[in-house]
DNA sequence: CACTGCAATGTAATGGATTACATAAAACCG
DNA sequence: CGGTTTTATGTAATCCATTACATTGCAGTG
């Protein structure tokens, strides 16, 4: 065993860059390295996992070996071993959407750093998938799940659930989550509108399933209470999310012939759809209709006009939720948090004094 | 171990919903399965792995009991047994530019319907972060890699390298790629405005260091040679794919007095961050200048006016990278193939006739 | 000097499944 | 009916690293 490895280079090696070599690369295992270096696998073992408690000298050979042969412990073994894979599943229901592939970004710095990697759960809003996802936490082939979803799904695990909700939260459970003070936020929009002199706010809402949804519309109603303007249920419109959605139902209000001089919608996407629904209308932006948005993505700062919108920290909900998980994943006693960050409204391009709106002919 | 498992609940159980229990939930391995339904481990895998080698009624009897105790096979045992995570890597510099991320989800089905799951390498263009998602593929974690790089990271194993490049291409190498066919596609965008009438068309490049960049380089001068218009070099400028990147590079072409009439750019983002410059010099699009972008993401349809742009397949790129690499993983010996999909120019609102141009007052 | 304690290393158990090989029972055949 | 397949199941080896426990040697101490 030591006469192969020796065998195909001598012992003056500076061919360090040999890890590029086409052909003869084998894969090795704890026990050839052992023997090359004249030690015990548990030796080398600890040279690689914890290098303080084996002696200067001995270490030094071992990584030597290490080194010329390309080694790299076996992730599988290891994790069988350890019962850590050191990998986490973040579930979200479409990786395509800007404003999640943000939140992503920051669970994946967090994770690299901490040395983990992430699992992308793109369940497409499918039950099945979900599940499948969740299964794997199960199977011990992912240690926690980061859930940008209103649900977690059932995992069975003993003990400590290794979830944290982001972005989204579930109430009555004992989950960790971060997310924004959806109500406040939403409110401190609605109430910009009013502060330009807009009495007549139609609303675009998200899914009713969603809390943050329910949370961004009790904004939208609060501030009207507060600036004590009647609700009105016909400037309500309800969309999925997408631009689509945001443009169908600016257009099924005005098809309708509600009166109105602004628009506030759940998320920037129905936003942007809302603007193409009424620049196709002939109205302008934000003479005639006042746009807001929320989540600040990407391209919202450049629409034309530019959107005005409630800015989530994005990178930081991501950072935090993994920050949390992998704090869960340490240690299963730590108590769950609800941690809540702060959004702020970032004025633009598409909001304006009161104009005529489209009702006012 | 018989005993435990049956004393937690009786026979009489249509208990099946207890997957959802708070408490006792326990993790279970196929001794302990294999104890319970009275046969050996050996029979236990075989039912749940191929089911028709085992008989009819045993197999009956081990999957009641694999349900009633909410039995899953643990992962990193298997994956260490069988060599083989059913993990694979997605390479890409960032997750928030949306054309990866719609080539992502692509991948990312097809993982999905073959068993596998996507591992998110965001390298944010570092090269060790690169390398040490490479380095999983050395130490098991996973089985192979999709790099949306114009560089396949070393990665010492045996034989054939599971990689595959999406979007992107290695020239010399043997590794399989999907892509569009970045020269005539470019050239095809570029003839369009040509038949516009446009002579003084300037081009926003990516950088020089990706293959594809200097296709549709290529193309450009292609399409110009072709209606012998002389190129001119002081009309070209480079990006680095972001919007921001674009804006600045038609700023300076403005602030130089350059006169062109058109603008293509080597992707959307440019192309929107080239409006924007535009938009904000108070040029109009497309009467004083025409806009064409590359890759044709979500939001292209919706800037106002809506963008031109050359329109790659991303989903079909990810599927397409995806079932290659998955064929490579079957078998070691398929040959590497260079796929090349079709890219189509979508002409909406931000281009138009020659008009006078920024240069010519 | 005998004894304790620590440092360095080794031996072997362990994690949990898969699967080659062995065996037993049943089916088939002339 | 003896012999050959076929079918169903069991036994035990295997994947490869980690780590509890055992061992050895040496320094320190009364």
């Amino acid at each position: 065993m030591s006469a192969q490895g020796s065998r195909r280079k001598g012992q003056g090696g500076d061919d360090t860059r040999t890890d590029v070599a086409p052909q003869p690369v084998r894969v090795r295992t704890v026990k050839e390295i052992a023997a090359i270096a004249n030690v015990s696998v548990a030796t080398v073992s600890r040279a690689l996992q914890r290098p303080e408690v084996v002696s200067e000298e001995t270490r030094r050979r071992i990584h030597e070996v290490v080194k010329r042969l390309g080694y790299t412990p076996n992730a599988m073994a290891r994790n069988l071993r350890t019962a850590r894979t050191r990998l986490v599943v973040a579930l979200l229901p479409d990786i395509a959407n800007p404003f999640f592939s943000e939140v992503i970004r920051g669970i994946e710095q967090v994770a690299y750093e901490n040395g983990y990697s992430v699992l992308l759960g793109e369940t497409q809003s499918s039950l099945v998938r979900e599940q499948s996802y969740a299964d794997m936490v199960a199977a011990r082939q992912a240690d926690g799940i980061i859930t940008m979803f209103h649900r977690v799904p059932p995992i069975p695990v003993e003990g400590r659930l290794p979830v944290v909700n982001a972005c989204e939260y579930v109430k009555d459970s004992a989950i960790s989550s971060v997310y924004v003070d959806n109500v406040a936020a939403a409110t401190a929009a609605v109430d910009y509108l009013v502060t330009l002199g807009h009495r007549d706010i139609a609303f675009v809402a998200g899914p009713a399933t969603s809390p943050i949804c329910v949370d961004r519309e009790q904004g939208y109603r609060l501030a009207l209470q507060r600036a004590n303007i009647p609700a009105n249920p016909a400037l309500v419109a309800v969309g999925d999310f997408s631009i689509e959605a945001g443009e169908r139902a600016v257009e099924l209000l005005l098809s309708q012939g509600q009166s109105f001089s602004a628009v506030f919608c759940s998320n920037d996407e129905m936003a942007i759809g809302a603007m193409r629904a009424l620049l196709s209308r002939g109205l302008r932006i934000p003479e005639d209709v006042s746009v807001v948005g929320f989540d600040d993505i990407r391209f919202s700062r450049y629409t034309s006009p530019a959107l005005t919108t409630v800015s989530q920290p994005k990178t930081a909900l991501g950072r935090e939720a993994m920050t949390m998980l992998i704090e869960i994943l340490n240690d299963p006693d730590v108590p769950p948090r609800k941690r809540v960050l702060s959004a702020e409204l970032v004025v633009r391009g598409s909001t304006g004094p009161r104009g005529r709106g489209p009702g006012a002919r």
